[in-house]
DNA sequence: AATCATGACAACCGCGCGCGA
DNA sequence: ATCGCGCGCGGTTGTCATGAT
């Protein structure tokens, strides 16, 4: 793999400045920006009159001087988010980033090396999502009762999400991912994509569940699989992946928890109900109980 | 007051990827 | 198909402020 020529000595001979930015050259490549626009980052660095590489252009802008950015300590909400969104994507900072609006990956990252790493080291019981209710992600141990209320080993919340394009294809019976959503503030005051949606017909709901469970090797196959083999019609040929067996199904409980822990019911056969999902459809999981009445 | 340790934040570095020539 | 280039990401290092000794 070739070195990037950024940051290097410029054809010119030229010696590109590194380390802190002086207020002289923030205040050079923010008039720049703002005047400009985003473009290509070495000929902004030229452009601007700055003796930097592109790239450390770039990593200001992002970084510090972008307009948007939230400056400040990190809310107890936004740290809960944080905790939440590393225990399902791990470290990828920029997509924890995209999340949380106003804050950079660099931010974040920090802000997780420095603090939430030790403080989840020195408190193994440290509350790792931002409601208990969500204490169901893989990662933690399972709750025997589910968010009905009820003890039960074979209803029990199951992790859920779209987050690749096959799963999203797969669940096709969530109204085309979402009616009246958008972008915007939820009710708790954070900024996300808030999404509505509609589950069509119980028994494609079913079904496709239990085409999913079939097509990945879930952790909590088992559990829909036996959810599933409750079903009446199921119990001859529980294995086979009939779609007319899943046609007896008219009832369906279910409840949809989202990443801010607010339970959203639906318990009756229409099954047409909005629930909400505090960020991003396509990639933030969400928690299902479903029970086949 | 001086020194050391620690934490928070800023910036750099190397790598991989996509794109156009 | 290959190369050059720019960009974005994640890991790492550097810098500064603050507190403890």
């Amino acid at each position: 793999m070739r070195k990037p020529a950024e940051c290097s000595t410029a054809a010119a001979n030229i010696r590109l400045r590194k380390g802190l930015w002086s207020p002289e050259e923030d205040e050079k490549l923010m008039r720049y920006m703002l005047s400009n626009g985003q473009g290509c980052w070495t000929d902004i660095a030229r452009n601007a009159g700055l003796l930097r590489c592109g790239k450390s252009c770039r990593l200001r802008w992002i970084n510090y001087l972008r307009p948007d950015l939230k400056r400040g300590a990190f809310s107890p909400q936004e740290e809960q988010l944080i905790l939440h969104f590393h225990s399902l994507l791990g470290n990828r900072w920029s997509q924890i980033a995209a999340r949380l609006p106003g804050r950079t990956d660099n931010e974040i990252k920090n802000f997780w090396n420095s603090t939430l790493k030790k403080r989840m080291k020195n408190n193994r019981n440290y509350n790792i999502t931002p409601s208990p209710n969500l204490s169901h992600s893989s990662e933690l141990p399972r709750s025997s009762s589910n968010s009905f209320g009820e003890q039960s080993s074979s209803s029990k919340p199951l992790l859920f999400s779209t987050f690749s394009d096959d799963n999203y294809q797969l669940f096709n019976t969530f109204g085309g991912g979402g009616s009246g959503g958008g972008d915007g503030i939820t009710e708790e005051g954070y900024f996300g994509d808030y999404t509505t949606t509609t589950i069509v017909e119980p028994k494609d709901f079913v079904r496709d569940f239990y085409d999913f469970s079939h097509l990945h090797q879930l952790e909590n196959k088992d559990i829909i699989i036996e959810e599933i083999n409750k079903v009446p019609s199921m119990n001859n040929n529980p294995q086979q992946n009939n779609y007319e067996l899943f046609n007896n199904i008219d009832q369906m409980s279910f409840e949809v928890e989202d990443i801010f822990g607010n339970n959203n019911n639906c318990q009756n056969n229409q099954l047409q109900d909005h629930f909400k999902i505090g960020a991003n459809w396509d990639f933030d999981p969400f928690i299902l109980d479903f029970q086949i009445d």
